[in-house]
DNA sequence: CAAATTCTGAACCGATCAGTCCAAAACGGA
DNA sequence: TCCGTTTTGGACTGATCGGTTCAGAATTTG
């Protein structure tokens, strides 16, 4: 062959992903991609196309990796229902408080994509709707479990309670990007598990 | 004095606030705002000094009425506590479906811009902040009367579900920005009301 | 070592960005 | 009517945007 890249491709995609989730899409710079993968323009437009497609490969990365791990713990049978959702909710706060720039929560990107581009990008809308259906197959299966088992007493139906669980989850993550603190998350999430047990 | 106005300074702050809403604020050019006002460059700069105190100023007129009807809704005394919750939610609900631009919601400037730029603008982060104390103070109260006067069942305390009502109701607007239509937020809606009457 | 191939850095591109400037137009007051 | 003031539209600015180009460095294969 010849020459070899100088850079790990998943390593800089992490960066990239990293960068779009800090900044948005719009806000990110091609510079700031440079900048945060240390690659230059000539290796970020051979190896990503573009933007958008660098974009897109982030997005789908962090849906792989996210929804992969919730959907794991939600699936982890060696617990009942409600603790599975007690372990994502805990996942969902531990998230919000780590993953922060400028002391501030840089929420969760599915979230922060659905408010910037969702219904403008068809690629991005039919990425996100996906990953969307994907989450609630899992919440719905556990829900249903839940109720099955007498561990979840609402009588909701469970695509109800999924679409439900996904809001709050959806609203945790903007209140901890409005400022919200750790306490204040975990309450909203007993509250949650309030509505589901009670 | 000398030549008058020819366009309504309150007229223009709305196309201009309705722009922001459904485009963000990076993805609203200048350009755009003059299409959207009607107004030449230099009527906007002008009047308004720059993109961004116009959009503070947007930010500020949303935020003065859409509160306001809602903490409204939530001071009126003639109709009992869960009651005007469940006002409160139809409202939003409502607002969800009707508010549209290409067929999808635009959801809500409030939530949109803290997940765009909170944390990022100092006089932003603040105006957002003073906003949702605003809010959480009227759901508080409302919250509490239900519980002294039986409506609420739920013993958790007031702020506490004053945050997981705020959180629900950001996640069914991010709900509605990812495609949800009137039956799901309305299903999301009455879940919550049972988390709270239950 | 030499040929073939790929990667890299920097200069460069047209478009668009927010914002400025200015001359002409449009009015009120005298 | 004419002066003073303000508004208006359009041309303009420098900076930055995403993206391209290309010469030369780096490496594998023969």
């Amino acid at each position: 062959m010849a020459r070899p890249r100088e850079f790990d491709e998943a390593r800089a995609l992490d960066a990239a992903m990293r960068t779009f989730w800090e900044k948005g899409y719009e806000s990110t710079s091609t510079q700031d991609l440079c900048e945060a993968t240390g690659l230059g323009r000539s290796s970020i437009y051979n190896t990503f196309t573009s933007k958008r497609d660098l974009f897109l490969r982030s997005l789908e990365h962090y849906v792989d990796t996210m929804t992969g791990t919730q959907v794991a713990v939600l699936e982890d049978e060696s617990s009942p229902p409600l603790e599975r959702l007690r372990t994502l909710l805990d996942l969902i706060v531990d998230g919000e408080i780590e993953n922060r720039s400028d002391g501030r929560a840089i929420g969760c990107l599915t979230v922060n994509t659905t408010v910037e581009l969702s219904g403008r990008d068809p690629d991005v809308t039919r990425l996100l709707e996906r990953d969307l259906a994907r989450r609630l197959a899992a919440f719905r299966a556990v829900i249903s479990a839940g109720q099955r088992g007498g561990d979840i007493a609402s009588e909701r139906d469970a695509d109800a309670l999924a679409r439900f669980l996904n809001a709050v989850i959806g609203g945790m993550r903007v209140s901890a990007q409005g400022g919200a603190d750790r306490a204040t998350l975990e309450a909203i999430a007993a509250t949650t598990l309030d509505a589901l047990a009670a």
